[in-house]
RNA sequence: GCGGACGUGGCGGAAUGGUAGACGCCGGGGACUUAAAAUCCCCUGAGCUUUGCUCGUGCGGGUUCGAGUCCCGCCGUCCGCACCA
């Protein structure tokens, strides 16, 4: 063996060894049980980030393991490829964003093949190709005919100079944030997916995803915001209609003191029409910012429309209808009832417009119908000031309300959610086009199947804003399928988002002719892991869930719930260095390249003065703290960075890149290379110790990889490895190095590959199967015993598995140590806990 | 404002209610070497009157023979949502 494991040479020779026997090949027809792996896929911006990396290093240690346990397992990757970023470059650069898309996943390939990923590349499929994205436009289809897809008139954020829809995101205070330019609000046709229509199935099965962080169940559960109360009419007093409000507080009812409605609210275009001074205050509620500092500072305010509508309880009682800038058109009916003793809102608007605050709910002995104070009482009590209601709880009165205004035609039990409708139209040329002709006579008309994919263009020009689809020649023109008749494609592209719902799919069947077998499906269906980013808490798994649930609706596929288990993992952190600028009194970052790193201080390479060591945060390209994976592969190694990727932190956690952490890695990784070398297949003798460290070292970590712990199946993997060069030769401690190669294999695939061949082992260790413990040696025969006077530590002793109470008791009052601590006193009370611990009591 | 997570050495972090600080990094000392690198060994929570003792898991209480862990109340940091009626 030599003296030093060389990566440069080792990485890339068994790289090759794999990719030629097609190690990672998912076999369809495989009799073996079933692991699906999936990591998100990633967008191809260019180059790999180390946070993919980190995401990427977890997937596969979990993938080789399943595969090492027996399992036949798919572990896939692709390209979440159309987007934004290609048009910019496409605007900025002047190349076509199908090719600068394509080269960076050409680049971004070969970064994670130096990296050993144990993937099916023979899967690969990326969305930004017409095989991928014409099946998503038959889908589309197929939920259109469903009755899952609609148009609808919807205000969008407008930006004027580029000529496109922006996201919210995409909106920094009021302007465009390529542009510039101030945002317009603009109503469109735009294309909607029905997502609502599942809110209630979506939520109740968050409850089934027992493999989910309850964190992100918990912000999906908030996102879907389910709330129960009632629709009930307020009857104009001089007229038949009347104003529909929603309200999860009909117990309430008789503190009412007003009516809002929205700026946006019909009822308010038509007052507006004959009163100048109310369409001026419209004008300002729609000028309001939306962002949450606006909104917190912002005043409630309204507009007195002189109408007045009558109590819904009682005919005679009326009240006055208010335009406010606090009720949003977008929830429930766009209109509330005001009791403001019990809603912060409702009490800040009745203090400043003077209107009465009527106690209805009493926290305590507290009845009297004035309410004084600024502050609401929105908890649990006694119904009072509220005639027939006196005396019920809130659930009851909120129920006996329901119940009458049900029974009396005014209004009925309603659950009401926050999500909406997903808006998915694009004006964008990058994404996948809608597959929908306009046509003057028939209307909208599907794109007929047979005539699928709906391919983009690729002669397009971006020397002028907008969307190119629109401008382009002869493209949106095409015959209506329908009636023959000259007319045009529809030119909007589908959200991105779309591209990513389905992709784990595709994954496992990929036909020509359709987007998937639903026997494939059925086979690998539902990914047993998925692992990324926290920031997908919401959209992607959302949408994910929603069009597998759409899917399965319609009766192509027979799961709901596309992520059995879901992983959150921890961002990739650097140290920032830095100095203030003289000049301008700002600070002027370092790249760690350009840094030697002492133990307390940091200096400057080019002239070898300190530079100021920040803070450890997320790597971001202004405060140059980040590592480029090619650099480091380059440098120490693929299995030192793979290993770096999974010590100290957390997975969940923020993991602080450090060069002396990688050092320490890549020294581990030779000092593993040394250990391994020291196999000796002929060696004779027996080390029972080791052999029993050895068998419950096996058991932890393949404990610890199933449970994600990767940073204390590391810890324990160098307790092995230090146990191991400790011990005498003999063939229990060549078993041993045998077991830890085994052990280590999965996180370093390279190194223990070589050395699997070294040591004159047959076949791959892509290939071998996980050790075998023996049960026996799991349960240790000896146990150390705490013994405690008063619940502190005095002593410990070393006995026999099993050791009967009493001489546990008798060993403990033998020790000096303890003698002398109970200083003679009487021993009142003995606790023992076998082969753990004696506490005396004195 | 609502919801959630977290708080342990110089640092990343271990610890089914039962010996706090495993493992790694940093630091210190030593061996080998002409020297360096590499490697190996030892030490490394604080304090003290150092065979040992005391203190110590954000702060204050509580439950328990025994609390980093459970309960109550604070403080701090981070994250998500936010005029959702």
């Amino acid at each position: 063996m030599t003296e030093r494991f060389d990566p440069s040479a080792a990485d890339g020779r068994w790289q090759r060894v794999w990719d030629g026997r097609q190690c990672f090949r998912a076999d369809d027809a495989s009799e073996k049980p079933r692991s699906y792996v999936l990591e998100m896929f990633p967008y191809p911006s260019g180059r790999i980030h180390i946070g993919h990396v980190r995401n990427y290093t977890m997937g596969d240690v979990l993938a080789r393991y399943k595969r090492m346990r027996g399992h036949e397992v798919l572990h896939p990757m692709g390209w979440d490829a159309f987007g934004m970023p290609a048009e910019n470059a496409a605007m900025e650069k002047g190349v076509h964003p199908g090719g600068w898309t394509r080269d960076n996943i050409a680049n971004m390939k070969a970064q994670l093949k130096r990296l050993g990923f144990a993937l099916d590349w023979s899967r690969e499929l990326a969305t930004c190709e017409p095989e991928y994205y014409g099946h998503e436009q038959a889908l589309f289809l197929d939920l259109y005919e469903a009755g899952l897809v609609y148009r609808k008139e919807s205000a969008v954020n407008w930006d004027p100079v580029d000529q496109t829809v922006l996201a919210n995101e995409q909106v920094i205070d009021g302007r465009g944030w390529r542009s510039g330019a101030l945002v317009e609000k603009r109503k469109l046709s735009q294309w909607f997916l029905k997502i609502t229509q599942f809110a209630n199935d979506l939520l109740a099965g968050l409850d089934g995803l027992a493999g989910w962080p309850e964190k992100v169940r918990l912000m999906q559960e908030n996102w879907i915001g389910k709330s129960q109360g009632l629709r009930c009419t307020f009857r104009h007093v001089a007229r038949q209609d009347g104003i529909e409000v929603f309200t999860t507080r009909p117990d309430t009812l008789y503190g009412a003191s007003f009516v809002a409605v929205a700026a946006d609210h019909p009822f308010a275009a038509r007052m507006a029409a004959n009163a100048p001074e109310l369409a001026a205050f419209i004008a300002e509620c729609k000028r309001g910012g939306t962002t949450a500092a606006e909104l917190e500072t912002a005043e409630k305010q309204g507009f007195d429309t002189g109408i007045t509508v009558e109590h819904p309880l009682d005919p005679d009682w009326h009240l006055p209808v208010y335009v406010a800038n606090f009720v949003l058109m977008e929830y429930g009916t766009g209109a509330v009832f005001g009791c403001p003793a019990h809603d912060q809102r409702d009490l800040d608007f009745a203090r400043k417009y003077d209107l009465p605050v009527r106690r209805v709910v009493s926290e305590g002995d507290e009845t009297s119908e004035t309410f004084h104070g600024d502050e609401a009482y929105t908890g649990p009590g006694r119904i009072v000031n509220s005639r027939w209601m006196d005396g019920m709880s809130v659930d009851e009165a909120k129920a006996a309300v329901i119940a009458r205004a049900e029974h009396e035609g005014w209004g009925k039990g309603e659950t009401q959610y926050r999500l909406r409708d997903w808006g998915v139209s694009r004006q964008r040329y990058w994404g996948t086009p809608i597959p929908f002709i306009h046509c003057e006579s028939c209307g909208v008309v599907p794109v007929p199947k047979s005539q699928l994919p709906v391919v983009l263009p690729e002669d397009v020009d971006f020397q002028v804003p907008g969307n190119p689809l629109v401008r382009h020649p002869t493209w949106k023109h095409v015959d209506c399928p329908r009636c023959g008749q000259a007319a045009v494609r529809e030119t909007d592209t589908l959200d991105t988002f779309v591209d990513s719902s389905w992709y784990f799919l595709r994954f496992a069947s990929q036909p020509g002719d359709r987007p998937f077998y639903p026997e494939a499906i059925a086979k690998w269906l539902p990914v047993e892991q998925y692992i990324g980013g926290i920031e997908h808490a919401i959209l992607h798994l959302l949408y994910a869930r929603f069009w597998t649930r759409a899917l399965a609706h319609i009766g192509l596929i027979d799961v709901k719930e596309p992520f059995a288990s879901l992983f959150t993992q921890g961002m990739v952190t650097h140290e920032t260095y830095s100095r203030i600028d003289p000049a301008n009194g700002q600070p002027v970052y370092f790249s760690p390249a350009e840094v030697s790193r002492g133990g307390d201080n940091a200096t400057l390479k080019a002239d070898g003065a300190l530079v100021e060591i920040g803070r450890v945060i997320k790597m971001s390209k202004s405060k140059k703290n980040v590592v480029d994976p090619d650099d480091i592969v380059d440098h120490y190694g693929a299995d030192a960075v793979r290993w770096f990727m999974l010590s100290d932190s957390p997975p969940e956690r923020d993991l602080p890149w450090s060069e002396a952490g990688i050092e320490g890695c890549a020294r581990f990784v030779q000092r593993l290379w040394r250990l391994f070398g020291q196999f000796d297949g002929a060696g004779g003798g027996e080390d029972r110790p080791l052999d029993r460290k050895r068998d419950q070292t096996v058991a932890a970590v393949a404990e610890d990889i199933e449970a994600l712990s990767f940073n204390k199946a590391v810890a324990r993997i160098y307790e092995l490895a230090s146990a191991i060069e400790k011990a005498p030769p003999s063939a229990s401690r060549s078993a041993a190095i045998r077991a830890l190669l085994l052990l280590a294999a999965p996180m370093m695939p390279h190194l223990t590959e070589e050395a699997w061949a070294e040591m004159g082992e047959s076949g791959l260790v892509a290939e071998a199967t996980w050790p075998e413990v023996d049960p026996a040696l799991l349960v240790e025969d000896e146990v150390t015993i705490a013994v405690q006077v008063k619940g502190k530590l005095r002593d410990t002793l070393t006995v026999a598995k099993g050791t009967a109470r009493e001489e546990l008791e008798a060993l403990a009052l033998a020790s000096d140590k303890v003698q002398r601590a109970l200083e003679g006193v009487q021993v009142k009370k003995v606790i023992v806990v076998p082969d753990r611990l004696v506490n005396l009591v004195a």
